[in-house]
DNA sequence: ATATTCATGTAACAAGTTACATGATTAG
DNA sequence: CTAATCATGTAACTTGTTACATGAATAT
């Protein structure tokens, strides 16, 4: 029952409309916990039927109205006792994986696209990473930032979205290049 | 629908009951994705439904009979399409991680025990991958298991696997030490 | 004695995905 | 003029989780 908690860890940031608290998972939360637009929407009615959040309607002019939906002091509470709760052990799930497992009984240059594109996709993210953490930064030094700041959650999970993507590089380049030397060896074999 | 593909290629290994399904994607497949028995149990019902694997029953003495699934032409053809197919990107959904991005607002103590225990149990996981690790090689070097061996998917993932656990390591470490340096000063601030 | 392993399942529920529907606004 | 952005939702479906139920064998 997580999606919840990851609502609410993320409604920290400041009160936010479905739509709104869809593009934050997509630039930061999604590194820990991803979510449909949908799942969020549901999440929200849920929320605001139990007293976790509020929401109240903001018109706008040249938008539709927008529901902003804000933590509630039940909702602050709930979060707190979620944190001292213990977590469930992460769950893994990762075509390109299941993909990468079977490369035996496929063909390994598929496979070797597929890498290719996760790991562009590493890359994109480690830049927008590094967009996102200068921004938090706003100037300081990491450690004054660390020391200092109200909140770090959010960098302390950024930090966590990085060092994957980087392994996740270092781990498909290695990858990349034992498939290479391999289908090389099959095409021209010099000795059995 | 990757459960069904990651089933598939976890029988590449081999046959399995249900059961011993369960214990395979304890050990290795959980790295990249995990199931329950229920889901197995339900999984195989329905390959075998569809033709993509077949039991068979195998009678025992002294333990319960059990049913024994091996993978079809079929079932191969499946999975060999399924690698050709692009991969979705990954969904990462970790509770640690969102106590973490919610520290500020909760007990920083809690979230440190909880950050603990992941380390804890990073630290047998790369125990057990490194036993499967000499098992798989064989007393073989590396490079020769790799250029030479029928079946490297197996090896590949679990290089994953023990990369993804050695950077749990080092991020939970550096987190630690940040909450740590944190709280101190929080518990006696020298200035404010 | 007690816990763990082996072995399989049903049922109910919670969470996640996909498709569809609507419609204005703004940027290219 | 077309695509992207803003903004919300319903419905149907597939996955994943949890609780329960059974029962023998072996290891501690």
């Amino acid at each position: 029952m997580a999606l919840r908690h990851a609502v609410l860890a993320a409604l920290l940031e400041g009160e936010a409309s479905g739509y709104q608290l869809s593009k934050r998972f997509d630039v930061s939360v999604a590194n820990f916990w991803s979510a449909t637009p949908q799942q969020l929407y549901r999440e929200l009615e849920r929320l605001g039927e139990e007293g976790l959040a509020q929401a109240r309607v903001v018109e706008q002019q040249r938008r539709p109205n927008k529901r902003v939906f804000r933590l509630t002091p039940a909702g602050r509470a709930e979060l707190r006792e979620f944190t001292k709760r213990p977590a469930r052990p992460m769950a893994m799930r990762d075509d390109l994986l299941v993909q990468v497992q079977a490369v035996d009984a496929s063909d390994p240059e598929a496979v070797m696209a597929a890498i290719s594109e996760r790991l562009e996709h590493a890359r994109g993210k480690l830049q927008l990473y590094e967009r996102l953490r200068q921004q938090l930064l706003g100037g300081q030094s990491e450690s004054r930032y660390l020391a200092e700041s109200e909140r770090i959650g959010p960098y302390l999970t950024l930090m966590g979205g990085r060092i994957f993507e980087e392994q996740t590089l270092r781990w498909g380049e290695r990858v990349l290049a034992i498939l290479a030397r391999r289908t090389s060896r099959r095409a021209s074999p010099h000795q059995p």
